[in-house]
Parts: C-alpha cells; sequence; structure tokens
RNA sequence: GCCACCGUAGCUCAGCGGUAGAGCACUCCCUUGGUAAGGGAGAGGUCAAGGGUUCAAAUCCCUUUGGUGGCUCCA
C-alpha cells in the first residue's frame, strides 16, 4: 500500500492504490480542482494515473489568477492542445490527412501532417479551424488514456493503415533505433535491442472523449484531464517538413499553434511577436536607411547605404585598433582563386553545392563546345584534379586524400577560378610567400575579407543569412604550445567586444565533431588535440558553453558565440576554430629550434563573425537607437526659426571641427515638428537652438529616449562631452548639461 | 530546394472585374514659431515581370521573379 512523499516532506499513506487526483483531493479541495497532472518521482504523469507504490509525487496546477504558468503546465495545455488542433484539422478538411507527430515546442506546438495529393492546408481554413478549436474546448471533453498490447495496437494501426503512427508505435515499442522527434538533428536516444513484441509494454491510446466514440490519437501522454482545461489555444503558421527530418523522405506538412493558461496570456503573447517585428533589423533598416537588398543586384547581396556604412566602418575602425594591440598584421587578397587553389584547400569540389559555380574563361568553354562537349563531361573536367596535385596531398595527408576516380590528365582538365568561400587559401598563401623561423612565430593575418557561398533561397534572411558577406577574418599560424595562448587572446577579444557594446545575451558553444560522420578531414590525433585545446580555452573563459557533437568544421573544432535574434532565431556570430590540417594541406612549415621544418597550426577566428550578420544583430539589440559613437547622425541641430540659422552654422562648424556627425534643420517647420521629425531617425542628441542660445554661445539639449530635455549648456562643454562620450564608446548616452 | 502566405507612390497601407487612393516623406507658398506633427497647394504609380480568360484585369487563372514564416542546409 503506497505511501506518498508530498514536496514540503510531509507523507500520506493509503490503504489502497490512489490516482494522482484522489492525493490531491485528500489533500484539499482547491488543490484537487486545480490540478492537471502528477509528476511521481520526477515523471510527469496523468493525473488520472494509479500509484500502487512509496514515490515521491508532486501536483502539476493550472496558474492561479494574474500568475504565470508553470513550465510543466505549459507543455501539459500545449501538448494537448496538438491533439484539440488535429481534432478541429481533420474535422475542417476531413479523415484522409494522416497524422505524424505533434509535440509541444518552446512557443507552442505543432503538428506534422500528410496531406493527401489535390487537398491543402492553408491560412483560409484558419478561421475554421480556430473555431473548432474553441469548441471542442467549450466541449471540455475529457481526456481518456487507454492502452492496447503491442500486438493489438499495432494491428490497428495497420488497419488504419496510417504509416506515420505505425512508425511512431514501433520506435516507442523499441523496435527502431530512435525516437522520432520531427528534427534530423534531435533524434533521441532508445533502446536499441529489439525486444519481442509479447514482451514489450503496450501501446498506450488518447480519446478525446469516449473511446470508439469521439476523436483518438496514439500518444505515450501525459495530458490535462479535459479539454477545458487548455486555457487558449490557436493555430499560427504552416510549414513544410520532413518525415524524420530527411530531405528524401516524405513531404508533410507541419502546422504550428499555440496555447496558453488564459485568453490574456495568449492576446499579450501576440503582441508581443507584433512588438519584436517592429525591432526587426530588416524593417528598422529600411526605415533608418541602413541597407539595401535590391533584386536587380541578386538575392542575399547587401548594398551598404551611406548610414550602415558609417556604423559598419566604425566597427571595423574599432576592430582594428584592437588586432593593432594584440600584434596582428593586415592583408589584402583578392575575391576569387583559382580553382586549383581550392582543390589544394578542400573546398572544391567537396562543398560545390555551397558556392557559386566556376568561372570558365571563355576560351576555354568555346574550345570546348567546339568539341561537342556535353555539360556532365565539362563539370567531370573542371571538378578533377591532376596527378601532380593528388600525389602531392596524399603523400601529406599519409591518407588517400584524394580517390582516383578524380585524378585526370593534365590535358583533359579544365582551369577555372572561383569566388573565395573563405579566406584561409589566400592567408595560407601569403604565409607560404616567405620563410618563418620560431622566432617569427606567432604570424596573425587579419584582413575584412569578403567571401561568397551559395545558401539556398529559402534560407535568405536580412542581413542574417545572405550570399555574400564580410567577415573580419584572420588566420593565426602557430606552433603547438602556442595554440592555447592564441585562443585566449581571441577569446578576450570576443569578450572585450562584446563589453563595449553591452552584449550580455549569448550563449558559448564548443562544436566537436561527430564521430560517426566522415566529412571530417584530418586525423584522430590532431581532432583531440584541437578538440582538448578547444575545451580547456572555454573552461577558462569562465562563461558557461555547452559541448556539441557534430558542430565542428571539416577541418577542425571551434567555439562558437551564438545569440537570438528578436523572434528568437539563433545566430552564430564570433567563431575561433583550431585547424591541423590546412598547413598539412598547403605544406606549410616553419624552421624550428632544430633547425629543421616544422608544421604549424592554424587558427582561424572571426569576432564578428560577419559584418554584414553582427550589425543586423546590433540593429536589434540596440532597436535602432545606436550609442553616439556608431549613430550614422550624433547630433542635429533645430533652429527655432529662420533668424536662428547663422548660429546654427555656427554650432554645425564647432561639432563638426571636433569631428562629430552633425546636420541642421533649416526647414521652415516649427519647432515641435523638427523634432518629431528627428526622433524618428533617432539620434542621439538634438540642440535646440534660439536667439537665447546664440545671446550666451550655449545650446539646449535633448537627449534621445526618456532623458529628453536636458537644458541649456554652453557649446564649448556640449563639444566636450560628446567627445568625450564617442571616444570612450559609451554604450549609454553621457551628456549631461 | 520544399510547403503556406505576400508584392499597389520613397515609406506604411486601403481598393480585390468597370477612369489608380489615403497618411507620412518630398517640392513650392503662407506662417518666424522654445522641446513629440501650424496651414495651404503641387508633384509622384506600366498596381513585381510575362502570358492567358473577359467587352473590360491592380482585381480571376498560369509562369517567372522577389520577400516572409517554417523544414532541410550553414565548410
Amino acid at each position: 500500500m503506497p505511501t506518498i512523499t508530498l514536496p514540503d516532506g510531509k507523507t500520506k499513506s493509503f490503504d489502497h492504490p490512489v490516482s494522482g487526483l484522489e492525493v490531491a483531493q485528500s489533500i484539499g479541495a482547491g488543490l484537487a480542482k486545480a490540478a492537471l497532472a502528477v509528476k511521481i518521482n520526477g515523471e510527469l504523469k496523468d493525473l488520472s494515473t494509479k500509484i500502487d507504490h512509496d514515490c515521491a509525487i508532486a501536483l502539476v496546477t493550472a496558474p492561479k489568477a494574474g500568475q504565470p504558468a508553470s513550465p510543466d503546465a505549459l507543455f501539459l495545455m500545449r501538448h494537448s492542445a496538438a491533439h484539440v488542433m488535429a481534432e478541429a484539422i481533420q474535422d475542417v478538411l476531413g479523415k484522409d490527412i494522416l497524422l505524424a507527430y505533434g509535440p509541444p515546442t518552446d512557443t507552442g506546438f505543432f503538428y506534422d501532417m500528410f496531406v493527401p495529393e489535390g487537398k491543402k492546408i492553408s491560412t483560409e481554413h484558419f478561421d475554421k479551424i480556430n473555431a473548432r478549436i474553441a469548441e471542442i474546448i467549450a466541449e471540455n471533453r475529457n481526456f481518456c488514456r487507454y492502452e492496447q498490447s503491442a500486438t493489438d495496437g499495432l494491428s490497428r494501426l495497420k488497419h488504419e493503415s496510417n504509416k506515420y503512427k505505425i512508425d511512431n508505435a514501433e520506435r516507442a515499442l523499441g523496435m527502431r533505433s530512435s525516437v522520432y522527434t520531427g528534427q534530423k538533428a534531435a533524434f533521441a536516444d532508445a533502446p536499441t535491442s529489439t525486444p519481442s513484441l509479447s514482451t514489450t509494454s503496450p501501446l498506450s491510446f488518447y480519446a478525446t472523449g469516449t473511446p470508439g466514440h469521439n476523436w483518438e490519437d496514439l500518444c505515450r501522454g501525459p495530458h490535462v484531464p479535459s479539454t477545458g482545461r487548455i486555457g487558449a489555444a490557436r493555430v499560427m503558421s504552416i510549414a513544410s517538413s520532413y518525415w524524420h527530418g530527411d530531405e528524401n523522405s516524405d513531404r508533410l506538412t507541419r502546422v504550428y499553434g499555440t496555447a496558453f493558461a488564459t485568453q490574456a496570456e495568449l492576446d499579450a503573447y501576440l503582441n508581443q511577436l507584433e512588438e519584436a517585428k517592429k525591432r526587426d533589423h530588416r524593417v528598422i533598416g529600411k526605415h533608418l536607411r541602413l541597407f539595401h537588398i535590391d533584386e536587380d543586384v541578386g538575392q542575399g547581396l547587401i548594398l551598404w547605404t551611406p548610414n550602415g556604412s558609417i556604423i559598419r566602418k566604425e566597427l571595423q575602425t574599432f576592430i582594428a585598433a584592437e588586432l593593432k594591440k594584440q600584434g596582428y598584421t593586415e592583408v589584402f587578397t583578392p575575391h576569387i582563386g583559382r580553382l586549383e587553389l581550392y582543390k589544394t584547400s578542400g573546398h572544391f569540389p567537396y562543398y560545390k553545392d555551397s558556392q557559386f559555380a566556376p568561372i570558365i574563361e571563355r576560351q576555354a568553354l568555346e574550345e570546348l563546345s567546339a568539341t561537342g562537349c556535353t555539360c556532365a563531361e565539362l563539370m567531370h573536367r573542371v571538378e578533377g584534379v591532376s596527378a601532380r596535385l593528388a600525389s602531392g596531398i596524399n603523400e601529406r595527408t599519409k591518407a588517400q586524400t584524394i580517390t582516383p576516380d578524380r585524378v585526370m590528365a593534365d590535358d583533359k582538365l579544365v582551369e577555372g577560378f572561383m569566388l573565395k568561400p573563405m579566406n584561409c587559401p589566400h592567408h595560407a598563401k601569403i604565409f607560404a610567400s616567405a620563410p618563418h623561423s620560431y622566432r617569427d612565430m606567432p604570424i596573425r593575418l587579419a584582413e575584412f575579407g569578403t567571401v561568397y557561398r551559395w545558401e539556398q533561397s529559402g534560407e535568405l534572411n536580412g542581413m542574417t543569412r545572405v550570399r555574400g558577406f564580410t567577415q573580419d577574418d584572420a588566420h593565426l599560424f602557430c606552433t603547438e604550445d602556442q595554440i592555447p595562448g592564441e585562443i585566449q587572446g581571441c577569446l578576450s577579444l570576443v569578450k572585450t567586444i562584446f563589453a563595449v557594446l553591452g552584449m550580455k545575451d549569448y550563449r558559448v558553444r564548443v562544436g566537436l565533431r561527430d564521430p560517426d560522420s566522415n566529412k571530417y578531414t584530418g586525423t584522430k590525433e590532431n581532432w583531440d588535440k584541437a578538440e582538448a585545446a578547444c575545451i580547456a580555452a572555454a573552461e577558462s573563459l569562465g562563461v558557461q558553453f555547452s559541448r556539441e557533437p557534430g558542430e565542428a568544421a571539416f577541418y577542425g573544432p571551434k567555439i562558437d558565440f551564438v545569440v537570438k535574434d528578436v523572434i528568437g532565431r539563433e545566430w552564430q556570430l564570433g567563431t575561433v576554430q583550431v585547424d591541423y590540417n590546412m598547413a598539412i594541406r598547403f605544406d606549410l612549415s616553419y624552421i624550428g629550434p632544430d633547425n629543421k621544418p616544422h608544421r604549424p597550426v592554424v587558427i582561424h577566428r572571426a569576432p564578428f563573425g560577419s559584418m554584414e550578420r553582427f550589425c543586423g544583430v546590433l540593429i536589434e539589440h540596440f532597436a535602432g537607437a545606436f550609442p553616439t559613437w556608431l549613430s550614422p547622425e550624433q547630433v542635429r541641430i533645430l533652429p527655432i526659426s529662420e533668424k536662428s540659422n547663422e548660429y546654427a552654422a555656427q554650432v554645425e562648424q564647432a561639432l563638426r571641427e571636433a569631428g562629430v556627425r552633425v546636420t541642421t534643420d533649416t526647414g521652415n517647420d516649427r519647432v515641435q515638428g523638427k523634432i518629431k521629425e528627428a526622433t524618428d531617425w533617432k539620434i542621439p542628441y538634438l540642440l535646440i537652438v534660439g536667439p537665447r542660445d546664440a545671446e550666451t554661445k550655449s545650446v539646449s539639449v535633448r537627449a534621445r529616449g526618456a532623458e529628453k530635455d536636458l537644458g541649456a549648456m554652453p557649446l564649448d562643454a556640449f563639444v566636450a562631452a560628446i567627445k568625450t562620450e564617442i571616444e570612450t564608446k559609451r554604450a549609454e548616452l553621457g551628456v549631461k548639461p
């Protein structure tokens, strides 16, 4: 007979098996009314689950009025809402829509479903679906769990001929090695042994109401007791997804929805989404004229307009100064390189799908065309390598890095160029262009290098995911002993930059290789050393970090700084990567104290990541209200009337001489109108100047945001104060009267 | 690349088979005003591009192109 330990440490004994609900009732009617589910030894279960053994339980309750829901309560409501939405969709569009998988997420839930040929779910159905969801919630039908033996359950699902649910059931029964979670990267581990069907646990189903009469779904649960306990739910959007997250598998329709404990919270969430959209860098970027993407120039190619260029230039000047302090040297390299270079580096043809197509010389193309060479033959001859290059690389890497099928006779090969996808091959060639002694190491080559990558069109996103971007790149060629110190230097640089810009909301990820993948180059020993160095550096950084297998670059492990945008998407910014392979591929060496050649190790690093992505994130971080040192327009002078234009010109001249970016609004608006207009541009300081100011050689300062009217101060004092503010790169407005 | 939605003036949007609209911005005129919009006039559009249906297309259909959200991808 169970003895139950409650969260406060008290125990209750029962002389018969009890449900979570009965335990709640034994404590109080209010608790029983609020209870949604029960946690038994930390595991979330239905409230109706019978408890027949000693255990610790905690009741999960609906939130009190005005209180936020607990994560467990939201999880339950959203998981249950996924069932309700699926039922509503089948009611509106028909039972021939096959359900696949419908879990809760951080912000709601989704349900993947197969929509038969000729049918579609579109936003036009949303009103009907939402209305049906509301009805089902109002009907307050019980979520009724029942179990069937594995054999019966499977034969039932086979009878319903829904292969997705059969697959789910087989995974639940341990007949497949992983649990389908809707995403490729999120396959959860499950026992790999294959138990016989007769010995496995039964399959559970949930009826929304009475089994046999109402809507049912294969589901492991748990759920809230009844549909009425879902506060408010609605369908949000439609996307396509792949079964098992595999793009070669069936294409499913993913319907997103969300649920909250109350309609008010749902409304607040929707409102918050609307507010977030106003911070979106694409909206602000257009409004403040920071950048432009033009259809005729091309998708994913950023045109930096004058305002945005000021911000980028300030950031580049800032980082260049930091690099100088750390002993970097600057280099410049062209935007393209010969295909041979990228065959040496390993970029081509392995990553040809994510690069712009090679540039073949016109004469070569015409000659090949004259011989009747087909496209397929041409590609083969473009992608092949010479026997000399292949044997050189294979000898150095002590492996058959280049396979015989890619080796072609020299006179069959077609030469060409490629837009550079990375800067490292060019930098490797700069290193190799002169001899190096161990005394000179490390060699730190820095470049704001523009690279081009072929991103799928559906992936492009404003400034954060583009096809051409400029990395604040550098490659540190160092000895093995120098690795820890160099990584430290890189990380401290990233920390400095983030601190100056007031960016605190980031996470650190150490990307390690995926032991099951063969996409990585280099030896296991070198990978082990590089991974150990990265982990050690991350540990000494003094911040939390996660180790993520499969997130490494193909040539080495890396430490990434990841931030979220206004709608919660994560973007990788700064990165530090250790690479033992590049030096081998390019046969780089330095002369050691033993007077023999040694292999350097290369550290790739880019503290901003790319200027485009970083600026995009920065726009959202500041919501367009940049600190004075970054603001495209730092001061705007607003003369009271045309009578004060002359004094305004003197003020403008004084500020311009101090290096301040300043303009004067000589329009014939009233001050109120000029302030309204200037406020829209999020200018840090407005100087209102009239006869009173002219007389005393002062300016009336209005600061951006809440500070507003700061009153009058002498012109000289303002110039000195804003100069200091700019020089010290203060993130907050600093001028005080 | 896949699914859904969207593309009308510089910007934000209305119009959804019958002569292209509003607000803001812009130009000019009046106003010369002290801290979040004074008043008036004007200019500005092949309604993303191409094809089709129709007496008639911004509006309906098809194709292309670009954007948004998600999926896959991200060296």
